[in-house]
DNA sequence: ATGGCTTATTGTATAAGA
């Protein structure tokens, strides 16, 4: 089974995007992440036909969140429960057996400022629901944008970045208590590329001297740890007219 | 390099992303 995550920016203008990499890719399940649209708007027609069956929770302009899939999606849930949120970040299923977590974190803004007071309040929300979810779900998964980039190895240049945000030892510590969970950056089990990314500015010519981060992660439970086979990230939507910004990652599991 | 891009919006400039 293939897995994989991608933040769109847009599904209104990304839609042939998608749905030429899932004629292309052998995806079972694709977590999507800023949909930003609304509900009646998700294309579940498109997907149907293609093969997908999908759940969305949207809001117009920003955010929204999706998980389709090649195979029955079961128990959704829409955000993190017990914790008061108007933004659309977090979309949950079981898919064969496995708990699908599709999450957009918070992007943060800038260090010193609310939005990133609420992507560290949003990320203890998440840790402590997937403490629990942990123990009803073994085998479970966390697809999504994290809007963090672990280690210096995941940001092209560490130097310039120093203390910003995506790297700053907050949000690093707040990712690093997720893996405390009891999870693992499926990436990292195996051996990659250097200077491997996953987002490039749109400016400055971000991609084509990937000056990029690797901020969209697939983590996995102890559960499905030895059942990995392979990570990657396809670089090819990127070098398409009007890309998102991100790019797919993708894991193949037993 | 604190942004030169891209998205959406009851738009014609602004907010947000990362």
């Amino acid at each position: 089974m293939k897995l994989a995550t991608w933040n769109v920016n847009s599904l209104n203008v990304r839609l042939p995007h998608v749905l030429d990499w899932l004629r292309d890719n052998p995806i079972d399940v694709l977590c999507l992440q800023e949909t930003k649209q609304e509900d009646v708007k998700f294309p579940y027609e498109a997907l149907k036909e293609a093969g997908y069956e999908a759940v969305h929770i949207g809001q117009k302009t920003y955010n929204g969140v999706a998980i389709i899939s090649r195979h029955p999606l079961t128990d959704i849930q829409c955000n993190i429960p017990n914790f008061e949120d108007d933004q659309q970040r977090v979309i949950a299923a079981t898919i064969n057996g496995i708990r699908v977590i599709c999450a957009y974190i918070p992007n943060g803004q800038a260090v010193d400022s609310d939005k990133y007071q609420y992507k560290m309040r949003w990320l203890t929300a998440l840790t402590d629901w997937l403490k629990t979810e942990l123990v009803t779900h073994p085998k479970l998964m966390l697809l999504g944008d994290y809007n963090i980039a672990p280690e210096d190895r995941d940001c092209h240049d560490p130097e310039a970045w120093l203390g910003q945000i995506l790297v700053s030892p907050a949000e690093r510590e707040a990712f690093q208590t997720l893996i405390n969970l009891g999870l693992h950056d499926s990436f990292r089990l195996f051996e990659q590329e250097a200077k491997s990314f996953s987002w490039w500015d749109y400016r400055m010519m971000g991609f084509r001297r990937n000056f990029g981060m690797r901020i969209d992660h697939i983590l996995v439970s102890d559960a499905l740890k030895a059942t990995c086979i392979a990570s990657t990230i396809d670089k090819a939507p990127r070098k398409l007219e009007r890309p998102s910004d991100h790019t797919p990652v993708i894991l193949e599991i037993a």
